[in-house]
DNA sequence: TTAAACATGTAACATGTTACATGATTAG
DNA sequence: CTAATCATGTAACATGTTACATGTTTAA
């Protein structure tokens, strides 16, 4: 590896996990459940990635057990350690874009298939997108006045998702548009 | 795994070397330069893993070995059974949507930043959107007079590139106005 | 003659998913 | 008392990346 390249980005979930524990300690249970709100649509874990992960930047010293509760409860913190290496990762790494696409892959190979079935792959696109639009703007409409900076920033990152969602649509309708033109 | 749920995606390295295999037999080296060509951009596979998949995928009888060349070369041609297979995959099994972005990961975590380091990050997104936006227009100023099937269906994955790009710069330069506003 | 391109394969490691295994506490 | 929820952990497997290992052919 180059001098230059030390960008390497990975370990997301890692810096998932310190993100959520800088609203306040947590336990591994407690993080599981955030995975499957908000925070769901722009990142998963599975329970067994975060016991895990939490294991490991104990080791590391990333974060520190704090406090145990009953059935075995350990609640975790992070660590001044832990807080450098989010802070590190928020500003000196480039988050790199997803490299793959199975939606767009097979736009690629689209010709392989009749243009009636070619459109209707694209319909069933659109026709998702239009029930995440759906979804979101309800979430939308839920967190309308939440205060604070949390719900703010979670306001932004729903923002994207709905102008991503209607683009599927528009960019459906556009292909259809041109695939009919072509036949 | 109940009944309804038998829609297990993954495979997708499988489909992509299946789909590249129906314009012609190829090595395994030939696929390593298409998936470094136009499809990168949208599935990206190393050689260890093409290998590795076009050996199993002959096991399975979904591809053969059509010819042998110098230097060890093996051809592969797509099989009947392996073109039932794409052909499943690109009409039954509806994609799965990416749930990880580390950007907008990030996002959410935006909060931890000082806002001019917060508004720092919307405009580095940006930048970098805006080129990838050119790096995409010379791609589509070149292939614009390619004829045939391919070259249409990959203008049309083009051109999502091109929105998508678009749609970032968009999102970055309204958040950060929704900052500015806030603080 | 030698560097680049052709060509295949394996091993080690990182990451992510599913399933298994265990048990404590609480609410009805 | 018993089902749901809380709570942690491990094992097996799938997928993806990087590095290692090897050897041939072609073009300058």
């Amino acid at each position: 590896m180059s001098m230059l390249e030390c960008q390497d980005d990975g370990m997301s979930l890692r810096h998932a996990v310190l993100g959520m524990l800088t609203s306040g300690p947590a336990s591994g249970y407690d993080l599981l459940k955030r995975f499957e709100g908000s925070i769901a649509n722009v990142w998963s874990a599975t329970q067994s990635q975060i016991y895990g992960e939490l294991a490991r930047m104990a080791d590391e010293a990333l974060v520190e057990v704090v406090a145990e509760g009953p059935r075995g409860r350990k609640e975790y913190a992070i660590t001044d350690q832990g807080r450098e290496e989010l802070q590190h990762w928020m500003t000196e790494v480039d988050p790199e874009p997803p490299r793959r696409s199975a939606m767009l892959l097979r736009v690629f190979f689209l010709n392989l298939l009749p243009p009636d079935q070619g459109v209707a792959y694209l319909r069933r696109q659109a026709d998702l997108a239009a029930h995440q639009h759906a979804a979101l703007t309800k979430i939308a409409d839920e967190v309308r006045d939440e205060v604070g900076d949390e719900a703010f920033y979670g306001r932004i990152a729903l923002e994207w998702g709905l102008r991503a969602s209607t683009l599927i649509q528009e960019w459906a309708d556009w292909a259809e548009t041109e695939i009919r033109k072509a036949t």
